[in-house]
DNA sequence: TATTGTTATACTCTATAACTATA
DNA sequence: TATAGTTATAGAGTATAACAATA
């Protein structure tokens, strides 16, 4: 027995290969002006072309509030666009333009690229596995 | 086929069960006047007793000059000591105090819940595996 | 010259409360 | 009244550069 206090805690854990994820990520999307959050704000608009804010926050895990200062960016850089409903005045449509898909196509080229890099010490198995693990804890 | 952007990656899915775990975990921590920060080096002083800051940064993957507010806060509320080295005047020894031990031990407990009721979701098979999966990506 | 602890700084992420315009 | 988007703000974590004391 010669195990610390804090690596026998799954959440210890989970928080140290994160890190190890996130600064490669961080890095490779830097390469595209992007950061983790204008990412993932790209690639779920993507997926669901027109959802209202409020919904995509909910989606992501994230507050609305946090959303903001995201979309701003994204918007100012023409990679999204924001046009109000026709129904609910209160909420916009999000889209993604031609150069915001371009732009993510190529980034997720990159994270492609980062995942296979980050995850070779574990087989395809294993990645799935601790894929299906994380849902667990966090899917509905 | 039904899959969205995001959540093929083994990364996407490692940060949003890191939420709802981390989320529980600083509320738990919190009752005890602890943050992640000060809960992590208080267990990992009382491992190492006497150890030097840069070697504790070290070992908790965190820079040094960002352990000195945590040492501080710690030092100040009389948790731990900070002595010297008598051999290398550079060095300062990292001693958990009595009060120190004993806050750390009421907090473990509740930690230990805290894993619990998050990870009841997964057998004992399947957090060792998690364990097992995150430390071949950050354990050296 | 190199290392230890430290200070200063800045950036990201996150959480909460409150405002506005609409419903 | 409730909701969508927004603003403001503060806390926590993180990364870098530079300094003083010591090796």
């Amino acid at each position: 027995m010669n195990m610390d206090s804090l690596s026998i805690f799954v959440g210890y854990n989970l928080k140290r290969a994160m890190a190890v994820v996130q600064a490669d990520l961080v890095r490779v999307l830097a390469r595209h002006n992007l950061k983790l959050g204008t990412f993932t704000v790209l690639a779920a608009i993507g997926d669901a072309p027109g959802i209202a804010a409020i919904r995509l926050a909910e989606l992501l895990g994230i507050e609305r509030s946090n959303l903001v200062a995201i979309l701003d960016d994204l918007g100012r850089r023409g990679l999204i666009t924001r046009s109000a409903s026709l129904t609910d005045r209160r909420s916009h449509e999000l889209h993604r333009t031609a150069e915001g898909a371009a732009v993510f196509q190529a980034a997720l080229a990159d994270v492609h690229d980062h995942e296979a890099k980050v995850f070779a010490g574990l087989t395809t198995e294993e990645r799935a596995e601790m894929i299906r693990l994380c849902q667990k804890l966090w899917a509905t």
